[in-house]
DNA sequence: CTGTTGCGTTGATAAAAATCAATTTTTCAG
DNA sequence: CTGAAAAATTGATTTTTATCAACGCAACAG
């Protein structure tokens, strides 16, 4: 099932995948001079918000949540990045603090480079310095995409939406032509909506009863994308 | 009134004003080569979300709400760009279509760029790149704290942080010493909280009766910022 | 000066979402 | 396999927010 013309994917994903994609040796040599690959297990803290970032991280496999978390702890997740992705440059490249914090969804294995090999790399290779402004670029479309769905559409809206999104990015994990399982837990699926776990459960179940998904435990199964796609009543 | 340490404003405006400033003089006048001024009045449409971009554009003087609006037409402001602010880039660098629509908010001039020149002025310019990568940056810190906000916060709360906000985006207009006159209608200031406009006009008299504002037609004061702080609940 | 029109305001009500309190199911260490 | 802890689910209730309808005020064209 592809979502081509039923669904802006596009608008939901960053594209940090292609950056360090066939540079020239000389500038990728320079990143990877120093890399170290670090493991992180479900659950475990990359970066913190307000932390001073030292480097940043290629995802060789597994998912990360980015989020926010105000004073009574409650986690806001801003995106999931996924395995080909790059996190922590916004940090470095702003020449700031993290502006949010990383946690693994899942083990990951990561790709550690440190801040000088990286600004070093930058400072030499126009083709990287251009492909992460275009990068950027898009982010902006991403997130101005998701203040205007929390702005304005329901629990029930944004839920189809998350379920479309995260069935994307879970699709990797499964064989092709195999169900596509989506294994997140109920809080972090909350907090990538925006609200209490209990109405998540509430709407899942609704959905299941609408027999638009199914589910086994914390793993979801979408039978009926294009249902999920009307009740996100989210076009263009 | 200063906001420092007592409110992070740092993280609901972008930097764009300082990209242009002292640049080398044959990458300025690159840009230069070809720009227009254009007077756009209160309420016109500068672009529009979807379209193909021809260029960019530096405040020389105005407001301008960057929105996105959804098919029933309500708009969701993401952000009000100011005097001295660039706008319309984005697309440009991110080789798309506008992720949103700008309308003057009040009556602008505007210097148009056009794309050709402002893209070999990039080709030429590693300042610039790097003016721009550093700014886009922090756009990414600001947009996903917006997202954080509009996902953990109250609508009065949220009301709070604007009024904060647009306080100081109004304060260049006034004379200094001279009280700020936050000049937006109610209807703008409801598409930039993410509500009904009649909450904003019930939580501004709810404001008004704690003395914590004055208003006269549209146009509202700020007497008591720190209890509006207070009232945002918005620390760090 | 005056009628019109848009905008701001108010009140009443409906709908959506959050919160609180149990209870059941799942996971996982031992 | 088993018991404890964590996570998911359900129901009841409160709080928040949106919606609908009406009215008043102010700006403005003629």
């Amino acid at each position: 099932m592809s979502l081509t013309g039923i669904f802006p994917i596009d608008k939901w994903n960053f594209r940090s995948q292609s950056i360090f994609l066939n540079l020239p040796d000389e500038e990728y040599e320079l990143l990877c001079a120093n890399q170290q690959e670090q493991v992180f297990e479900q659950g475990e803290i990359i970066f913190r918000e307000g932390g001073i970032p030292s480097g940043i991280y290629f995802i060789k496999y597994g998912k990360i949540k980015k989020y926010k978390a105000d004073k009574d702890g409650r986690e806001q997740i801003i995106y999931v990045a996924n395995t080909g992705e790059i996190i922590g440059y916004h940090a470095i490249l702003g020449d700031d603090r993290y502006p949010d914090s990383a946690a693994a969804l899942e083990d990951c294995l990561l790709k550690f480079v440190p801040k000088e090999d990286f600004l070093a790399a930058l400072q030499q290779s126009p083709i990287l310095t251009q492909r992460l402004l275009k990068a950027l670029s898009h982010e902006f479309a991403v997130l101005s995409n998701t203040i205007s769905v929390f702005a304005q559409r329901s629990v029930k809206e944004r839920l189809a939406i998350a379920l479309i999104v995260l069935r994307e990015k879970y699709k990797d994990d499964s064989a092709p032509g195999e169900e596509v399982t989506i294994n997140i837990s109920r809080t972090d699926l909350a907090n990538i909506v925006g609200t209490a776990k209990e109405n998540v459960v509430r709407f899942l179940k609704e959905f299941k009863e609408q027999q638009l998904i199914h589910t086994a435990g914390r793993k979801i199964h979408i039978i009926d994308i294009k249902k999920l796609i009307e009740i996100s009543n989210y076009v263009s």
